[in-house]
DNA sequence: ATTATCTATAGATCTATAGATAATGC
DNA sequence: ATTATCTATAGATCTATAGATAATGC
């Protein structure tokens, strides 16, 4: 009757719980609930179950949504790295760019992706059961959006120790948003640009050109409208 | 520092598996056997079972020396912590110091350890177990580490955020380390100098500094004898 | 007599599947 | 007729405890 988020059409036996309020679809429910428990307790902590009823169905009922507990995360992690990769690769094809101001606003994007999510999905990069074959395509994603920084480095100008130093620079993003999490009060609009000046200081920009990156990269966003978006649970598969 | 290595009397019932050829203790088997199963599997993931029998014993015998599996764990984290913190303490004591150059030396040695040791203990401080109870002294010991790493910025200069540039630098050692142990060739002796220039650029010191500040941890490194000790299995309770 | 280890197991899970059921849609 | 959900459960664990045993030490 109302034009906006009117329940969509319930189908299907109804739920023990209830009818959900939320606006999420229930696919999407089940993968909030993950994303939450998952970075809270951790992956192998986390039982089907708690994921279900935090999602408001019983636990076998999620197995209509995901076939194996895994699918769950290997979901949210490409969810989290894919919208990275878009933005490095339109930033890799504007040869004319500055790469400072690229790997400037690249790494304020991602970080402020790690941050900003509902939940901190970046720490679910380092957990082991990421090495598992069900996760080889989000490793892939992974070593492209790396690739990525370290074109920008070398496009800054010739770095001694490449890969050390691009691992470096990774490991400043994922490590700096994890470290500046534990702090409730910050926000990604704080966390960012400040992961992404970090980022140039230690590609050994001076400071000059790092507030002009800095310049540049506001320029380019209000013609892009490209504010980093932390919508993580947009539909993946 | 005492005995070599002779077989220690070997009281109590045989192994099941046989007499052990390892030179460790018992109780060290057992936290050798969980470090290499716990970064490599995960926590949760890693049973009980699995530690004992890597460390060549019977599931339960492990209970001889650790009464709860987050034991093992505890353990393990104080010992990767302890060492840094006691460095980083001699370094604050003597306030003549260079503090660029104490930095570098704490980045150093820190990220050696961390990387160093026989398995990414470093990687497990991201566990959402940590948040744990039992894990609290860790925790604490963790945080002391991190205001010697604010309180040697401090020393350099006046520094604009200090709190979001300090979680930046601990973000930077630790994320670092996790990206760099990727690569299966790299090794402490490369690694934990370039983490330590990285956490100068980090901090805004020039490249002249840097060098200084490299030099200078050199000299002192032979004075003091002190590179960075990996044996992170000490005993520590 | 003390010690380090063993065997056996209680009790509590946990994942994934099978098959039933209560809605809407045709 | 199709769908989303439910109930029930098989089978496979896992942690921690109880109590026995096979060494050395006194």
């Amino acid at each position: 009757m109302s034009g906006t988020a009117f329940p969509r059409p319930r189908v299907g036996r109804p739920r023990a719980a209830g009818p959900s309020s939320s606006e999420l679809s229930p696919r999407e429910q089940v993968l909030a609930a993950a994303a939450e428990l998952f970075t809270r307790n951790g992956y192998a902590a986390t039982t089907t179950r708690a994921v279900a009823e935090l999602a408001g169905l019983r636990q076998a009922s999620m197995y209509h949504y995901f076939a194996r507990k895994e699918d769950l995360l290997a979901t949210l992690l490409e969810s989290t790295v894919e919208p990275s990769l878009a933005f490095a690769r339109t930033l890799l094809d504007d040869p004319g760019a500055d790469p400072a101001a690229a790997l400037w606003a690249l790494a304020r994007y991602d970080s402020a992706l790690l941050f900003g999510g509902l939940y901190n999905l970046g720490a679910l990069y380092q957990l082991p059961e990421v090495r598992g074959e069900r996760f080889a395509e989000f490793r892939r994603a992974r070593a492209e959006l790396r690739s990525a920084y370290r074109e920008l480095l070398t496009r800054m100008g010739p770095v001694p120790e490449l890969e050390l130093r691009t691992d470096l620079l990774v490991g400043l993003l994922e490590g700096g948003v994890a470290a500046t999490r534990e702090d409730p009060d910050r926000t990604a609009a704080e966390v960012a640009p400040a992961v992404a000046d970090a980022a140039l200081r230690l590609a050994g920009c001076p400071a000059e050109r790092i507030a002009a990156a800095r310049t540049d990269a506001a320029r380019t966003d209000a013609v892009r409208g490209a504010t980093a978006r932390t919508d993580e649970l947009r539909e993946v598969s």
